[in-house]
DNA sequence: CATGAATGAGCTTTCATTCAT
DNA sequence: TATGAATGAAAGCTCATTCAT
């Protein structure tokens, strides 16, 4: 029974944020999703607004992490990528939740200094991979915003057909989109 | 001087909804963009959410005329596929805020079931058009959605890119996101 | 089609105030059951407070009128009594909105002293009358008002119990009731 | 210093309503008047129309308490009457402002079925009781209906004229009004 | 004169936040 | 430390009243 009430809070936020929007969700439906007192929300975080900017940035440094989780520095470009794809995929099933919050959170009208420059790091992570990949030659003569424009809004928008139960992600389909990413940005 | 409120009151919704979605624009912050008294929105939407289902309405059929206007029919397929690129990239730069909006919309809890079907029959113009790619074996064998994931995907996030300034939508980095698009769908 | 606006108006609004209220009635509904438009009602009455009060006043005269018409003056007081009993039956089932608008209305938080009075002035008839049969020794050794309190209190429940349907008003009931009413006032 | 505040609230919107009706009442007024805020009314009534309801169930509950409190079951009939006459006269003018909403509230739109019936029940009692004094044939010979028209017809408006200071109720004027009231319904 | 579109004060209700316990 | 009753500011919405036409 280690309660931690702390992160009771911010994963019932969590749950509810990615449901029902930042707007659409009460204190006291965190609270009673959490299992405290409305008060007690206010002994952990300052307002609702600090706790949604800490728990953005709690994702993203989550989603930071499975990302460069078992990142295979000593392969190949090709190899590199296809972890990056297949980790964001990984992160979007295995954290829907998460990876809805923080998609549907990046420019919100509440997020503060702290939470964009976080976001900015992370995207800066994905941006560097790919600088690499051009520096090689690999990659298409395109800005790494546009790679990134092209497999993460191609991930985003997939996550959502298989949440919707519009697609079955099964290996196969994988394969085949993660080959028409790479086919997308990859030179010649 | 002939003021057209109900159009305004539509264009400062419009406008705020995709700053702060539904939950986080209230009536009040829309009267005063719309230079209207709170009451009037009353005369021209019977609540809030008519409203916003008249807005998500009105955009979707604007955006599905964009999408029609000057269609190729007798062109070949990979010129049917420009043409929608083009005009998905043309309607997101000159209704960046509708096109947001609808974004942001769809799947939302206060869409009614005209809403959601308007919308549907506007994928669906999509989808019918890759089938037909599909068809002529000029595609890979993803399921269309997946094509949809790819393209779409891909033109929400850049929208967002142009938005931010991160990058510059000129002809020239265009014609390389639409090739790596097409690559990424097409066959052999 | 002698259009009489001002007829029409507190016609529409004694229906509206006998069925709804004052507080339920709004001034729109008033327009539309007279077929004006709103802003006609102002050309009419300063404000609603303003009509609420003409038309209690004028249906307190209405009532008085009827009660004082054919007035037996030259028949003994057993007569008259039976007179203003029936003319108080009368009126309450010929203008039934009528009858319950000023009974609801008499002691309510809008009127003014000008209807208060008017309403006085009119109890007062009803009082001197009593008076005259309490001077000439018929009447039982009580006050004129408690005499009202029966004969009037009983009418107006009555008057509910007929609108309900729970009774049926026909001579023979009326007859038995008056005749009830005479025997709660009249001496020995 | 226990406060209840379930219990001031009721207390002071009995009062308001009495005052003003429903419709003229607004939930601040009621908050003032029971010293609490606007927004603690509803942690205690989902709404106001969910309050007036209890209010009333509560009122008739009360009332209908003190008609059956010491009631005679072993006297004559002759009896019975006093004490039902004399409590409804005393409930009148315990708790007029409880009397008067009670009465103003009978057959208001706002009111739910179970309100209803359970007014119905009470009202079922005075009728019980005087069918059994026709059974008897001691009462004249007309609907039970009349006679509660009669009865509480005057006990109504007596209240008002107490109310207003008109008449002072003492037990010589009550005496003779309950004798009167007797007279107008007792056979022969 | 008559209208009804427009308004904003004020309604009912919700909810982020506080604080006595 | 934890609570949830209490609050009041502000939400969505209504309506008495005004005024340009």
């Amino acid at each position: 029974m280690a309660e931690n009430k702390h992160e009771n809070i911010l994963r019932a936020a969590q749950k509810l944020f990615a449901e029902r929007g930042y707007d659409g969700t009460t204190v006291p439906m965190i609270a009673e999703e959490a299992k405290v007192g409305a008060g007690t929300i206010y002994r952990y975080f300052e307002n609702k607004q600090k706790l949604v900017n800490e728990l953005f940035r709690g994702s993203v440094a989550q989603f930071a992490a499975t990302l460069q989780a078992g990142f295979p520095e000593q392969k190949d470009f090709r190899e590199k990528f296809r972890h990056v794809f297949y980790q964001l995929i990984r992160y979007s099933r295995e954290q829907p939740e998460a990876f809805r919050f923080i998609n549907a959170t990046v420019n919100a009208y509440f997020l503060d200094e702290q939470s964009k420059s976080d976001f900015e790091g992370f995207m800066d992570f994905i941006e560097r991979h790919l600088d690499e990949g051009k520096e090689a030659g690999l990659l298409r003569d395109l800005p790494s915003q546009a790679f990134i424009a092209i497999v993460y809004g191609t991930i985003f928008h997939l996550s959502r057909t298989f949440e919707d139960g519009i697609l079955e992600p099964d290996d196969e389909l994988l394969a085949g989109i993660e080959k028409s990413c790479w086919d997308a940005i990859s030179a010649g």
